[in-house]
DNA sequence: ATAATCCGTGCACACGTGTGCGCAATCAAT
DNA sequence: ATTGATTGCGCACACGTGTGCACGGATTAT
């Protein structure tokens, strides 16, 4: 059952295991004889370096560790592949945790990374508070925050994310500019930070154009369920005798709340515009096809993963925030006649 | 930069490394007081384990690697979230890397994983060929294949999967019993085995009902974009001067075709049904919602984790197939009239 | 011919952990 | 009081790999 080592192949070469260690490494004093007989034993032997000792002696695994808080969500499914993309890209291991949205899960898995000596963490959604960041900066890994819930502001932390609240005001942009004057806010409670970013950009943008007090309202699901269901229900419970236009936290909400209006026969475009948030792949598949702001989630992912890299190698870095874009579908249309005053 | 090891906290016990082990695993040899006072240290100076050590010394690293086709197809969401919790329940690691549909790649990830020891593998949608399949034999690590694309009759070798054949029977009963005589499947050459098999079931229950040969077309894209634009491309080689329903590999592909419809006037499910695959999480949601054979996919992905860790085990284990079951929603309607004699 | 250089290889240690075995000290039994 | 059992702990090794240092032999320079 044991595998086979530089020790049985320095057996069958006559050589000491230094010898094998030297050949297999590509190192210029030992001579070509020997290293080729070497490689040959080895490659007979079907000899596979074994990483685990390779990382006790080195006292670096070339592993990283990410957590998100959930694997079957659109936007983290595309954020991982571009994380894991870069990962492998640079021989580097992944190892994958989720964390459903839980700060204390968040800590537990990065807790077992450290045990397992990753070189360095990247975590999606982070919403640790003082306590669990203290215990995380104690343990001083080197940490990347995607999409952050929270100031972390500590050495050794970084960070990479997108501008939500210029996301917000783009949205606000783009509805005003087709007219309407009664809008709606479904948001979500899981993610409070970007939430807030999110809402607070759409609604200062409005009231900068001086929409009344009134004409915004804002609704939170403090259901668990999924994002589409939560956007279903939410869709529910608005007015749409005034409203004319929802923004969305995420596309899943907006495509809950376009299943909505179909249910119910408001007809969108023409009656309700619906802007979303993220642009994942379905969102242009959808009926009509929405519009909606813009998240680079692979590239997320990529960069993430190269902040990371480039602080390992101790490379200088600064923190990154990427911007949103606005994708106009056919979600959004101007507002109906006589609702604009 | 070093991190605080058993050593040093026997150096300030004044007791031997070998005791400070004894004493963190709870061996019964150590008196209370030292015990106490051990852990006490530990604590103080923030010791946590190296698994890498542990790993090298038990010959076990309690660590599994995962290797799936496309980290952002929302299948495989939701396998790997499957994986993820029993995983991680049963305090194992799990290493993620993605092959894209490459049987190569595939063959590499596995050898990483093998590098790095790790306990066992799964591999999703396998596509190794036989030579690949020697190379792996010879590797001699317990191996779970979810939903492979081949048949790997090796001992060690392990597989869970559904079975493709019964969903295309409950398609292919369902359409027939709402009239329609002029079919058409959908298909994916990503995944050769699944798509053989859910197309045969289709076409063989159809023949069984006597449906003349030409009344089945089948197409497949040789594309390598995203389902959902494959679906919306093979929908549009369609003619729906006779065609009155389609059946797709999968939801996406079908939300895709869905899609097309909308774009073209093409009134589903009153002129032409469409029934998907999978049931993941947007079927539901669309426009219409989607009628689909269902797979339990974090099912999927929780049994093929289980089946794992029996082996790993030792205990005697026996390959999984579950049953694929079908989801009636509003994507598929009794058969135009006049279209069935 | 002797000394200085270079080349190829082995010895021995380190990384952090777990454990078989032995040894000293304490306790119970005769 | 001596023997035997029991308890509590340390020594030394193993897991597989990489590397500083030393050492012997061959080659070159004086």
């Amino acid at each position: 059952m044991r595998r086979v080592s530089i020790e049985d192949i320095a057996r069958h070469a006559e050589v000491s295991h230094s010898t094998v260690s030297r050949a297999l490494r590509g190192n210029k004093r030992i001579s070509l004889t020997v290293r080729t007989r070497i490689l040959q034993i080895a490659n007979e032997l079907g000899y596979t370096p074994n990483a685990i000792a390779q990382s006790l002696q080195q006292r670096q695994t070339n592993t990283t560790g990410l957590v998100v808080p959930d694997m079957a969500d659109p936007f983290w499914g595309e954020v991982v592949k571009g994380v894991e993309a870069v990962s492998m890209h640079n021989q580097k291991a992944l190892f994958l945790s989720a964390s459903q949205y839980d700060p204390s899960r968040q800590l537990a898995v990065i807790e077992v990374f450290h045990q397992r000596r990753v070189d360095g963490i990247i975590v999606g959604d982070s919403q640790l508070g003082d306590a669990q960041i203290n215990r995380l900066a104690r343990i001083k890994v080197p940490t990347v925050f995607l999409n952050s819930q929270v100031d972390h502001a500590y050495p050794g932390f970084h960070a990479v994310g997108i501008d939500n609240y210029a996301g917000g005001v783009l949205a606000a942009q783009h509805l005003w500019a087709l007219g309407h004057r009664h809008l709606a806010y479904l948001g979500s409670t899981k993610r409070p930070a970007s939430n807030q970013m999110r809402s607070l950009g759409f609604a200062e943008t409005l009231r900068g154009y001086g929409l009344p007090l009134g004409a915004l309202a804002t609704h939170h699901s403090t259901s668990l369920a999924d994002d589409l269901r939560i956007g279903y229900e939410l869709a529910s419970a608005i007015d749409y005798t005034q409203t004319t236009a929802l923004f969305c936290y995420n596309d899943s909400i907006a495509l809950g709340a376009l299943t909505y209006c179909r249910s119910v026969g408001i007809d969108v475009p023409q009656r309700l515009s619906i802007v979303g948030f993220d642009d994942v792949a379905i969102a242009q598949f959808s009926m009509p096809a929405l519009t909606t702001i813009a998240q680079p989630k692979v590239a997320l992912g990529e960069t993430a993963m190269q902040l990371l890299l480039a602080v390992l190698a101790g490379q200088p870095t600064i923190d990154t925030i990427l911007t949103p874009t606005l994708v106009v579908r056919h979600s959004s249309a101007p507002a109906p006649k006589g609702t604009t005053q």
